[in-house]
DNA sequence: GATCGTTTGTGCTAAATTGCACACACAGGC
DNA sequence: GCCTGTGTGTGCAATTTAGCACAAACGATC
């Protein structure tokens, strides 16, 4: 198998996958590139194309069987084994992150809640106690998780993630405003609303100046 | 000024941006393309070319005046005016969205809250009433908002986002794992941390397997 | 079993994006 | 005022990404 699939495809699958999901969930046996593409916004061929970089999962004149397809998106990326994931950071993002259904569902367990307030550490949260950070490394030792997720302090962000790559915690899902470093075989997504927004202002401003 | 920027290029302005700021807040008069490319992990021809676009910020031999620059992105990303935020959808995570400091701090007033639950409406959250859902549209007539962030139980997301759109929000960040269509002339863009894992397990799995 | 309407997989082309590399500009020293 | 070191702005080439368009395949129908 390849090595060079382009990050973009990578990103795309779960966008295709969630979507399977649903008509799985609806039911539905079988369905073409075009349907998927009207649905996601992207062209058919797009759709074809990616899947293909993995083989040939659809039938001429037919299109894909929905489980089929879901079943090998499910394999390609990874999720039919579930993953270890820890939490870094329980303030009212924290808590939200902890408490969100969604992880769970798709296989992510958070395993463990860290903070390093003394009024948190010991509290439960969704039947999980929040431990101290500072026993972060140690634990992580004795039971490695796959997926960090930080959502501490912007100004603490990096200490924080080098405590979880140094102890062998291989993607990082960074929540704080503050962009971090990691060795380039760590995964390492960023989320940050204040962004999206900024570049979403560019748009606004030309809408309101005319047009 | 040409109508022609790429996305691409203006989803990388806040980053610039956002690293501005902090050089700004720590006394910095001038950089160079150079230092802003290794901070931010792009190459400094990028940054330049990006730059390019909308003028000549720089200097030859000295880089560009921190201030300056930071002025001309605020003027193009049209931060120098604030911007007024709803967020619908106060569960956990609405409850994240509007006590986050970072979104007043740059220039988003989030002006209303709302939700459909009887036992929240009523309920203040940083110093604002949650209002009940329902009457978002008539309210919108009256105090319009440039921006909605979505943070309700994904299927109803599509017809708030609708509600939103129809009542003349421009502009839309949704915060539910649901894709939702809005009229192309509407900015819109997704957070789902779920899609990240997904992708992130993707080269897990690969990471794990071999190599 | 031939024909027809569909839809895949993919070679090839077009478009978008990135980045090299250099002319030109500026500041500082001599 | 000339030289030197540095760093911008950009033409151009390379690379990446998207998408057209068609042969091949499949199922259904007659």
């Amino acid at each position: 198998m390849p090595i060079d699939i382009p990050d973009v495809v990578i990103d795309r699958l779960p966008l295709y996958y969630r979507l399977l999901e649903r008509l799985e969930a609806e039911g539905r046996s079988v369905v073409s590139s075009q349907e998927l593409g009207t649905e996601l916004g992207v062209t058919p061929a797009q759709i074809r194309k990616d899947l293909s970089y993995f083989g040939r999962f659809g039938k001429q004149g037919r299109g894909y069987s929905v489980h089929r397809l879901a079943d090998e998106l499910r394999q390609i990326l990874g999720l039919d084994t579930r993953w270890r994931v820890t939490v870094v950071g329980i303030g009212r993002l924290g808590r939200a992150i902890a408490s969100y259904p969604g992880f769970e569902g798709q296989g992510f367990d958070i395993i463990a809640l860290y903070d390093a307030s003394p009024s948190l550490v010991g509290t439960e949260i969704e039947g999980r106690t929040v431990r101290d950070v500072s026993s972060l490394r140690e634990d992580l030792e004795r039971e490695p998780v796959d997926i960090g997720i930080v959502a501490v302090p912007g100004e603490v962000a990096q200490e924080v993630v080098d405590t979880l790559v140094n102890a062998g915690v291989q993607a990082i899902l960074n929540y704080t405003p503050n962009r971090v470093q990691v060795r380039t075989d760590v995964e390492l997504k960023h989320i940050n609303p204040v962004l999206f927004l900024q570049s979403m202002t560019y748009h606004l401003k030309r809408q309101r100046d005319e047009r």
